[in-house]
RNA sequence: AGAGAGGGACGGGUGAUCGCGGGAUUUUUUCCCGAGGAAAGUCCGGACUCCAAGGGCGGGGUGCUGGGUAACACCCAGAAGGAGUGAUCCUUGGAUAGUGCCAUAGAAAAGGAAACCGCCCUCUCCAGGGCAAGGGUGGAAAGGUGAGGUAAGAGCUCACCAGCAUUGGGGUAACCCAAUGGCUUGGUAAACCCCACCCGGAGCAAGGCCAAGCAGGGGUGAGUGGUCCCGCUCUAUCCCCCGGGUAGGCCGCUUGAGAAGGGCGGAAACGCUCUUUCUCAGAUAGAUGAUCACCCUCGACAGAAUCCGGCUUACAGUCCCUCUCUGUCU
RNA sequence: GCCCCCAUCGUCUAGCGGCCUAGGACACUGGCCUUUCAAGCCAGAGGCAGGGGUUCGAACCCCCUUGGGGGCG
């Protein structure tokens, strides 16, 4: 029960998509959710997990708000994995409009927006 | 107490839970470590790797002097000039090797030439000659001030000052001091340049290995292409273009001009040496976050990507050391 | 990550350190013309990315910062 409960939690390696050829597809194929300061595109899999890439532009700001905002959603995705449906590829995008807000902005704001999109994934 | 000057250290802490990267132990857990003073800008200097092998040159950089260093555009000490009452701070080769430029204004902007308003003499005027003190122009006007001298003036003469040259002395040197001489030589080298010293180029996406896959394919060139560019020289069936195929894994990859402490040398930067001292991130879609509790001053700038030595830029707040000036009290 | 390049009116661009209070084209505003619009003519507004330095004087030369763009196995 207490493995089960570990497991849930984690975030390995195999659970983050890579390569170039996979987000062309999700790209593509995929479907889209957008929020104010968020987009989420994704697409039916064939495995068991889902697999989570996030891209953020350069243009975004600098190195340290870059990183703090991929950590975020990144963490956003552990907590909410037991509520969101399995087998998509996903992609997170973040929209202009958060990079001129983004020294404001709290995690818990970001948590509320995004885990109310992953909820929609698949639906 | 107030106002300053110089330099250094720190950059929230502790505990718990979930999660991530690496290593050790091993077969399943457990333990250990995990961003910065700037990790930044990529402005310099190296180490390292490759460029077939060379050769000088072009070209680039630095710029008071001496020392430190692997090296530097960095650091330390000193010199000259400037700013400040002061602690301190700022600047730095050569303009008598040559060339160029100095708009407008101004008579004249640099082989020593020139005269607009002027001054003086000859003189009725016209005109001729002497002069550069004063005015005016300009960022800058051909040494400055004072006295003598003169028709009026002028280094024409003299004194002092600035500057130049020579000689002597001190200092490793930049330079300083003294004497003598002739009376004088604009600014700009972050303009070309001269002098002294240094530099081959590209960069870890360098470069090497393995696996898979495609098509041992087609075309141009022979003094063309490549080694940063240009020229010379040397070498080779080589280089380039079009089209096609992969874009996976491993090494490089972190122990190093390393950190701490002690001793010695040195005025300092720094160097030498010892410790059975410490080992202190190594990812590759790219690891540090979230929640809870407590405390305080309620936390700025901000994230390693081959690694070091600097510089520069960004930065809330806290603490320490040395020094200066002003005011008051004893 | 490493290595380069660029920045001039709203846009595209000229510009020997002094002629620059920066020129031209399109666009904009006002007027003339036209019954009206367009075209044409006349006039106007609007800029050297920011900060230091060299120079008597910087769009131009030298540093620093900022913002864009490009290349690589």
């Amino acid at each position: 029960m207490g493995s089960s409960h570990l497991t849930s939690f984690s975030f390995p390696s195999s659970e983050r998509l890579k390569g170039s050829k996979c987000f062309d597809r999700v790209f593509r194929e995929g479907y889209s959710l957008q929020s104010s300061h968020f987009v989420v595109l994704f697409v039916r899999n064939d495995l068991n997990d889902n697999r989570l890439g996030i891209m953020i532009r350069r243009k975004f700001g600098k190195a340290h708000d870059r990183n703090r905002l991929r950590r975020w959603i990144r963490e956003t995705y552990r907590l909410t994995k037991p509520y969101t449906v399995k087998g998509f590829d996903i992609v997170v995008l973040p929209r202009k409009a958060l990079s001129d807000v983004f020294t404001k902005v709290s995690f818990h704001q970001v948590f509320e927006e995004l885990s109310e999109l992953y909820k929609r994934i698949g639906a």
